[in-house]
RNA sequence: GCCCCCAUCGUCUAGAGGCCUAGGACAGCACCCUUUCAAGGUGUAGACAGGGAUUCGAAUUCCCUUGGGGGUACCA
């Protein structure tokens, strides 16, 4: 008999989408496909103090934008609170949890006490065995006295806890350094240890795949487990994402959020590619994997022990990579909104379609990003230039001669009948001769004069969008800086 | 401090005792192509943290040191 593999992806709605926890969802999910098993969301919103709003959203945003499905959920805990009180109930009665009464000052002077010490901190157990020794009815004393208590794990105080990570393999802790953790807060909420082992037993997930920060808490969750009486699953954790700095890839290292990335003009394919790659390899050296490749060749054995960092170079090489993949009409569907959105507003609207489409073959190979195709095509749809007159002036030229050579250029491109690039690059490349300049010299003076910009496509296809007339235009401009200049 | 995890080029990684004078990719550099910029091509530089042990033989196994990271909450 195969058992049906469950994962799940349990975010906290505490902040946006962060690309490490979406690789931890995109391994999952991953995991799940590979083995036709399911794959579900659960928001762990069981912090009621650090929500934020819209952060749902855009979690589930993230997941879809990069194809993540998933086949049950979002549940979330904040719905399913009664669950995680029985449990609770179930420990008390086994005698396995306990209800503490110690306030947060206590606690707090206890800690500093312990660091003062340097002993481990941690809970000191001063109310484990009150309802024992103290008098049946102390915990109604304390209650009516506006106490609300926290119930407490009982943690053995000998012995170890061991289990097989399927990624980092024996690991072991000894139970006497582990403190009573709290299981239910005196808001009434669960901690995420007893509702996340609720929950994915509930939930009969059979693959717990989270980060490596989980870890310490592996062990606990495991005695939660036995002392509910359930069996545990098993666990894989994931090495975590740094930044450059080497420390948690964090807000300070830039773009965290998948939404981010998303709205630089990553595409989805990149992205996906990217993080598969990031704490997994199938060989040593395929870098180009579609969703489907992924899916057949991805397995937890795979996954490295080493944190990763980020590294935003490659990632913009793959995107560059996966951008020139696209066929002419992908790439212009999807640069057409970074265009809408980025061209100055006073521009007519909508943009011309057929326009876009006659540009967009000459950003293509040149955009490491949909986000950039605005700048790198500025002067086809902005009319004013606004450039350095220097920059006329091309290398071995002065401002004369550059005069002069626009002069007959302009003359020469008004007798045009047809404005192509072909018949530009016939005309240009024998004027350039007779006018005793290298093609660079004439033709640079031109790029710049005609695009306002040193690097651009090739000049004549770039021309021959622009047109005769707005060429000569600009032509005619940048005669009248030169000429401002040389007076 | 204590606990846990990890350790191959700057970065992502391949490597599961001889195939390794350690392979690939990004980034770097050089050259080629070329009207500029890209893209592409060719080439180059660049790593097994250190020390022991096991073995005929170690990047690969074990131990120690060092380094890095994570955890240590009525946060997840």
């Amino acid at each position: 008999m195969t058992i049906l593999v469950r994962t799940r992806f349990a975010p906290s709605p505490t902040g946006f989408p962060h690309v490490g926890s979406i690789r931890t969802a995109l391994f999952a999910w991953l995991f799940a496909r590979h083995h036709g098993g399911k794959f579900l969301v659960r928001i762990e919103d069981t912090d009621v103090t650090r929500k934020v709003k819209g952060a749902v959203a855009a979690i589930l945003d993230g997941l879809s934008w990069l194809g993540l499905d998933w086949d049950e959920g979002p549940y979330f805990q904040s719905q399913r609170l009664e669950l995680y009180h029985k449990a609770a109930e179930y420990l008390v009665s086994r005698g396995n949890a306990y209800y503490c009464y110690c306030s947060p000052q206590r606690l707090e002077e206890m800690r500093k006490e312990q660091v003062k010490r340097k002993v481990p901190p941690g809970y000191d157990r001063h109310c484990r065995n009150l309802s024992k020794t103290a008098s049946p009815n102390l915990s109604g004393q304390k209650e009516t006295a506006g106490i609300t208590p926290v119930l407490r794990f009982k943690m053995p105080l000998t012995d170890q806890t061991r289990f097989q990570d399927i990624i980092r393999g024996n690991v072991v802790f000894k139970n006497s350094l582990m403190d009573d953790f709290v299981l239910l807060k005196s808001d009434g909420y669960p901690t995420y240890h007893l509702a996340n082992v609720v929950d994915d037993h509930k939930m009969e997930i059979t693959h717990v795949i989270r980060a490596e920060e989980w870890l310490p808490s592996a062990p606990r969750h495991i005695l939660l487990y036995t002392a509910l009486g359930y069996t545990p699953p098993q666990f894989a954790h994931l090495p975590l994402i740094l930044g450059s700095d080497r420390s948690k890839l964090s807000k300070r290292h830039g773009a965290v959020s998948i939404t981010e990335y998303r709205d630089q003009g990553y595409l989805p394919e990149a992205m996906l590619n990217f993080l598969g790659l990031l704490g997994w390899s199938l060989d040593d050296k395929t870098e180009l994997f579609t969703q489907e490749e992924l899916i057949k060749n991805f397995s937890l054995e795979r996954v490295s022990k080493t944190a990763a960092i980020f590294n935003t170079e490659k990632l913009n090489w793959m995107n560059g990579v996966y951008i020139r993949q696209l066929s002419l009409d992908d790439f212009t569907q999807r640069a057409f909104p970074f265009l809408d959105k980025d061209l100055p507003p006073m521009m007519k609207r909508p943009l011309s379609v057929d326009y876009v489409r006659q540009i967009t073959p000459l950003i293509q190979e040149r955009a490491k990003l949909l986000g950039e195709v605005t700048q790198l095509s500025r002067y086809f749809f902005v009319e004013e230039l606004d450039y350095d007159v220097n920059l006329l002036i091309n290398k071995g030229m002065t401002c004369e001669s550059t005069i002069q050579a626009l002069e007959v250029t302009k003359e020469r491109l008004r007798e045009l009948e047809t404005f192509d690039a072909e018949t530009l690059e016939v005309l240009l490349r024998s004027l350039a001769e007779k006018l005793k300049l290298k093609a660079g010299q004439l033709f640079g003076a031109l790029r710049t004069a005609v695009t306002g910009e040193t690097a651009t496509p090739p000049l004549f296809q770039t021309m021959a969008i622009l047109g005769g007339e707005r060429c000569l235009r600009r032509i005619e401009e940048a005669l009248d800086k030169l000429k401002k200049l040389s007076v």
